[in-house]
RNA sequence: GCCCCCUUGGCGAAAUUGGUAUACGCAGCAGACUUAAAAUCUGUAGGUCGAAUAGACCGUGCCGGUUCAAGUCCGGCAGGGGGCACCA
């Protein structure tokens, strides 16, 4: 039958409007528990305005797999919602002038409507947007839980301020120093701003790291080290001399038994013995300002120069009789530890170029055994475990590994009185306070008698106003006193609202919990949110690896103990999927070219590239990830329209594993959509043929019993490569059986009714197994077959065991571990059966030249290996 | 600076976690069909030597080690990439 070319637009329109209207994926707000639940989240999208072809990848993986689920059994939630706060709506707004509200608003519905060509699988009843007042109302109430429960407080930071828009601005809106938007200098402003205690769960949040087994290791390592346990001692070193209200400055050190080696103390710019000898030194006042000039980030302060200014100030030895110079150090900061630390050059190698730099002893504390070498420009640094020498140890250590050593030296301390064991962690507490309009407002009122005020919980939700100045320097709630004007809800004096709103991340953290019941008149349904999470499979980005799931767990936790939920963990399973890359193309002058303008010929001469409108020929440059800047995107949309969704589903998920980057080729995308076609072919050539009934002639021979096992291997195979999210080999396995079933459609007669029956069989089964990833395709094929039920709403088929298993197998036969030949063997033939056959083979026999074989190695289902 | 990851044909990659390296796809080449093109189908394909679809040797970034056996484990090196607290 010649069958017309499947029609995607036409076919996707369809089977969407079918699904929607059998409500197909909409998961009942009752909980029902009696079927097993599976919840499978994507991240949630910022909108922008338009999908990129990242979240195309990332939204077919969660769709995969909310849809292998759902055949399987599972009740799913599979939610979408839109994290919709923050810089770049009120960047739009001033650049554009429109508001925030407005821009953020028709952009989640052009990206609804984008997201909606994609055929997914979600529940769209479910849907919210972080900016409604209907869910940021919930993030005040848990605000002012937080508050109540001790979790919340205010305390001074600093922030990078620019002084000419007023604004406090992020690391990334400071360039060379200045403010990305007036240029101006930026200068460094302590702020009083809110923060939250996750700091008080760092013990916690590092243990329960290990129970996460499913997250990707490094996922678990990067928040391990952000956490950064460290375990060391705390020591006061006297001051020799006179500074009113300090008598000495604490040292915290991880390595304490380099003590001997302490040739210096380090203070920080902003350590308040520093800052008490600004207003009797300007030198020195200079010197800590030009310091708090650099950048906040440890990337900036731990790759730039390290710089001292010398106070002039010495301190006791804690142990030994001598004294040493106190210096301030650029590098030393003030959020870690004390702020203070003692410099041993010998065995630290920031510490020996400074102590070059500016003319400081050299001493070693200990020495490798049998080398006793002078430390030069190369400090002493050996792994913790091996053991060293010490010299002249106070505590009578001679040697020891350094592990050891520390351990003696914090308790010699401990024990003198003069020192104090400490656990610290690099954790510090969560900022969530921002000095923008875009956000949720902190529902704070500050009252000169009464301090700050929670506003009553009957007031909330505090709203936003919309009518504000945005092009005005400065934080427009600032700006506003009808909103910003209020009384105290105390004492009924004329006070003032907290116009700083929050961190965005906060509103990340909570969104999967409100998910589960979306109308709850609380923050959560306690009921729901227990039987819903935690997450069972999380999708998303590396870029969130640390900050966005961090919170979260530390919202999960603070989240419990104020009553919201019961849970341990907010996501059970984590993956984190790779970028969406592309070739980029220059012109002639050096400008950058879409790949839209740009048209790609291969031959054996190599790859050539040339403009489509005049034929110039163009640079063809690196993959990058795709950006704006440099034109290499390709949108959504497009390709939809183009190839239609399936296509484009398939290709993302084929060829590149998903937690690695994918490269975007107009070829490959080609290249998915004749795979498209190629099974609409097959499925009606199929269709079309005559079959007799499959359970009466199931055949156990011949190319139909070939075509049946090797269907019933394939789904095993899909099965568990799905469940692993190795989408792009079950996409291998679905293109092989793909293959032989072509293959047998065409050499099968026509009319072999056991070989139709067969064919048919397979068919159904190939279908069922791409419906996860093609579904709008697969609904089709399957009505092609004479189906009336959705494939969508069928249950996963089950793989035969019996036809999974092979009975005869081929083993690779080696001679001194190089293949010579193969051995055909029975599934379960015994290991000395196998021997004896390996060593009747003729080569083997030529190898051995009538001698015995050294060693006979046999590994059963594996290989044979005959050490002459 | 610190921490982490990656490196397999022309390209994306696979390899049951120590057991036949290169499955599957993309691009290529040769052929079939066609007046022609598109579409489709068939064949071919790591490298070197070789007439060979005979055979041999080499081969998973580089150097070395462990093992009957290494893409996989260990040590060292090189190249590329990512993160480092107000981008989301």
């Amino acid at each position: 039958m010649a069958s017309e070319r499947y029609n995607a637009r036409v076919a996707e329109a369809h089977w969407q409007g079918k699904w929607e209207q059998a409500a197909l994926f909409e998961t009942p707000l009752k909980v029902d528990s009696s079927k097993p639940k599976y919840y499978v989240l994507e991240m949630f999208p910022y909108p922008s305005g338009r999908i990129h072809i990242g979240h195309v990848r990332n939204y077919t993986m969660g769709d995969v797999i909310a849809r292998y689920k759902r055949a399987k059994g599972f009740q799913v939630l599979h939610p979408m919602g839109w994290d919709a706060f923050g810089m770049p709506a009120e960047n739009a707004a001033m650049q554009n002038n429109t508001h925030p509200k407005g821009w953020t608003y028709e952009n989640i519905d052009a990206m609804r409507r984008q997201l909606k060509l994609m055929g997914l699988s979600l529940d769209w009843k479910r849907e919210f947007a972080t900016c409604d007042a209907t869910y940021y109302e919930h993030q005040q109430k848990l605000f002012l839980d937080f508050l109540n429960a001790g979790l919340a407080y205010r305390k001074e930071s600093r922030v990078n301020w620019d002084p000419v828009d007023q604004t406090v601005l992020a690391n990334e809106q400071v360039i060379d120093g200045c403010g990305w938007r007036s240029g101006a200098p930026v200068e460094q402003r302590d702020l009083v701003q809110w923060f939250f205690k996750i700091s008080d769960f760092s013990e916690e949040l590092l243990d329960a790291i290990g129970d996460l087994d499913r997250w990707p290791e490094k996922v678990r390592l990067m928040q391990k080290n952000w956490i950064g346990r460290s375990r060391g001692i705390e020591i006061p070193f006297e001051l020799a001399d006179d500074v009113s209200g300090f008598e000495a400055i604490d040292c915290y050190s991880t390595r304490p038994d380099t003590l001997h080696g302490a040739s210096f103390i380090a203070i920080s710019p902003d350590h308040p013995l520093s800052i008490a000898l600004e207003s009797e030194n300007n030198i020195l006042a200079e010197f800590n300002a030009q310091c708090r000039r650099t950048g906040t980030s440890e990337a900036v302060i731990e790759a730039g120069e390290k710089l001292g200014f010398n106070t002039g100030l010495s301190v006791k030895h804690p142990s030994e009789d001598r004294t040493l110079p106190v210096w301030i150090g650029n590098f030393v900061l003030m959020d870690y530890g004390t702020g203070a630390v003692f410099g041993c050059p010998a065995h630290d190698q920031r510490d020996l170029d400074f102590a070059r730099k500016y003319g400081l002893d050299v001493r070693n504390a200990f020495h490798m055994p049998g080398e006793m070498g002078d430390v030069e420009n190369e400090a002493l640094v050996p792994p913790k475990t091996d053991k060293v020498i010490y010299q002249e140890h106070f505590a009578g250590v001679t040697e020891a590994t350094s592990n050891d050593a520390i351990e003696e030296t914090i308790a010699w301390f401990e024990q003198k009185g003069r020192g104090r064991s400490v656990t610290r962690y690099r954790l510090r507490d969560w900022g969530v306070s921002r000095q923008r309009y875009w956000g949720c407002p902190i529902p704070i009122i500050h009252c000169e008698d009464c301090g700050t005020v929670p506003v009553p919980e009957t007031d909330l939700p505090v709203t936003l106003p919309d009518d504000v100045m945005l092009d005005t320097p400065g934080n427009p709630l600032d700006h506003h006193p009808t909103w910003r004007d209020v009384d105290c809800p105390k004492c009924g004096k004329p006070g003032r609202r907290e116009t700083d709103t929050m961190d965005t991340f906060v509103d990340s953290s909570w969104y999967f919990l409100r998910f589960s019941q979306p109308d709850a008149e609380a923050p959560t349904d306690l009921e729901a949110a227990n039987y819903w999470l935690p997450v069972d499979q999380y999708i998303g980005g590396i870029e969130h690896a640390i900050l966005h799931l961090l919170y979260s767990r530390f919202y999960t936790r603070a989240m419990k103990i104020t009553g919201h939920c019961d849970l341990k963990e907010p996501f059970a399973g984590l993956f984190t999927q790779g970028m969406v890359v592309h070739e980029t193309y220059r012109d002639a002058d050096g400008s950058w070219l879409s790949p839209i303008e740009v048209s790609v010929t291969e031959s054996e001469s190599g790859r050539k590239a040339h403009r489509i409108d005049n034929g110039a020929e163009v640079t063809i440059g690196g993959i990058e990830k795709m950006s704006k800047s440099k034109r290499n995107t390709v949108d959504p949309e497009d390709i939809l329209e183009t190839f239609g969704a399936d296509t484009a589903r398939w290709f993302v998920l084929s060829d590149s594993p998903p937690d690695r980057d994918v490269i975007w080729t107009e070829a490959g995308v080609e290249g998915s959509h004749r795979f498209v076609q190629r099974l609409w072919r097959l499925v009606n050539d199929v269709a079309a043929r005559k079959a007799g009934d499959a359970a009466a002639t199931a055949p156990n021979e011949g190319i139909a019993f070939v075509v049946l096992r090797q269907t019933h291997q394939t789904l095993a195979r899909v099965d568990e490569m799905i469940s692993e999210l190795r989408f792009n080999s079950a996409v291998a396995q679905l293109h092989t059986l793909t293959n032989t079933l072509e293959q047998a459609q065409r050499k099968l007669n026509t009319d072999d009714m056991a070989g139709g029956a067969a064919l048919r069989t397979s068919i159904m089964m190939l279908i069922q197994m791409f419906t996860p990833m093609m579904p709008h395709l697969a609904e089709e094929c399957w009505k092609a077959m004479g189906e009336n039920q959705m494939v969508s709403a069928t249950a996963w088929p089950e793989a035969d065991p019996e036809l999974v298993r092979e009975e005869s197998i081929s083993i690779p036969v080696q001679i001194n571990g190089k293949k010579r030949g193969d051995l055909t063997i029975a599934v379960d033939e015994p290991k000395d059966a196998i021997e004896a056959r390996v060593l009747e083979l003729d080569f083997v026999q030529a190898a051995l030249s009538g001698k015995a074989p050294k060693r006979v190695i046999v590994v059963p289902k594996r290989i044979v290996n005959v050490v002459v």
